[in-house]
DNA sequence: TTATATGCAAAAGCTTTGCATGGGT
DNA sequence: ACCCATGCAAAGCTTTTGCATATAA
C-alpha cells in the first residue's frame, strides 16, 4: 500500500520543523495533525481553533503562530479572502490546485489544470522571474 | 485625438453611479478622479487618503465607502494582500492585467497575457460556471 | 425638500505580541 | 539546564458603522 498524501505531508512537516530547530509542542502538533487530516482546502484560523476546542490544546494564538511558521517553511499555502480572513491549506509539492468562489453561495470549488500551470511557467520565463508561489482565483456563479 | 482610457473609465463611472441613484459628493469625486489619474495598479485606501490630504475632502471613511461602492458597481478590482490590506485599481473593461509580486523588494509588476485569459475562459466552460472576475497572482524574485 | 454624502469618533474584527509559565531535548 | 512552546490578555491594525450635519438634485 502506497503512502497517502497526508502521510507524506505529515512526514515532510516533521522533518522541516525539526530541521529548523523547533520543538514539538502540543498545540502545534494538534494543528498539524488537523491539517493533515482535513486541511486540503482553505481553513481559517478560527475554524481550526474551533475544531480543536474539544482537546485541551490549541489557543487561537498558537493556531496563528503555527500557521505562520508552516507558511514560512512552505508547508501551507495562504489565500487572503475578500472577507479579510486569511485561509490556509496544506501545500502538496507538485500537486497545485486553484479555487473557484461561488459568489452566490460562498462555496469554494478547487480545480486543477496542468495547462494552466504550464502556461504560468512560461509566463514566468518571459518575465524573467523565478516564481515561488502563485494563485489563480476565479469568482462567479454556477451555470451557463 | 482618441479618448484616453482614463476618460472612458471616468465617463463610465459617472454613468453607473448616477444610474444607481447616487449623488456626486466632494469626497467620492476626489477619490474617483484620483483613481482615473493614477489608479491603474493597486492603491490601498490609506495611500489614497494620504494623496487626498492636500484637499479638504476625503476622510478615510469616505475613501472606504467610495471604494466599496465602486467595487460593487464593477468599476474597480480589488486584491487582498498578504499584509492584510486590500488594494484597488480601476477596472478597464476588456483590458485585464495580472500581478507579479517581488517578495524581495515588495515591487509589483503588472503583466498581460491573452493566452492566459483565453485559457481561463476555457476552464470556466469546463467547470460550467460563469466567471465574473478572476485574479492571477505570481510571487517570487527576479532573475533566472 | 428629500434622499444621499460626509466627517468624526467609536466600534468591530482579525491578527500579533508581551509576559509568565510549562514542556521538549 | 536551556531554549522553545503555550495560553492569556492586551495591544495593533485595518475596516466598518452610528450619528449629526452638510449637500446634491
Amino acid at each position: 500500500m502506497t503512502e497517502s498524501g497526508s502521510d507524506t505531508w505529515l512526514a515532510l512537516a516533521g522533518q522541516r520543523l525539526s530541521s529548523a530547530g523547533l520543538k514539538a509542542g502540543a498545540a502545534r502538533t494538534a494543528v498539524i495533525e488537523l491539517l493533515a487530516n482535513e486541511g486540503r482546502c482553505l481553513l481559517s484560523p478560527q475554524e481550526i481553533a474551533t475544531k480543536l476546542q474539544g482537546g485541551s490544546s490549541g489557543s487561537i494564538a498558537s493556531v496563528y503562530r503555527t500557521l505562520d511558521c508552516l507558511h514560512e517553511l512552505g508547508l501551507v499555502r495562504r489565500l487572503d479572502g475578500q472577507d479579510g480572513v486569511a485561509r490556509y491549506e496544506i501545500n502538496h509539492p507538485g500537486h497545485v490546485h486553484h479555487h473557484f468562489f461561488n459568489e452566490a453561495t460562498g462555496a469554494v470549488t478547487p480545480f486543477e489544470d496542468q495547462e494552466l500551470d504550464q502556461l504560468i511557467r512560461e509566463i514566468a520565463q518571459r518575465l524573467e522571474v523565478r516564481v515561488t508561489s502563485y494563485d489563480v482565483i476565479l469568482r462567479g456563479v454556477n451555470g451557463k
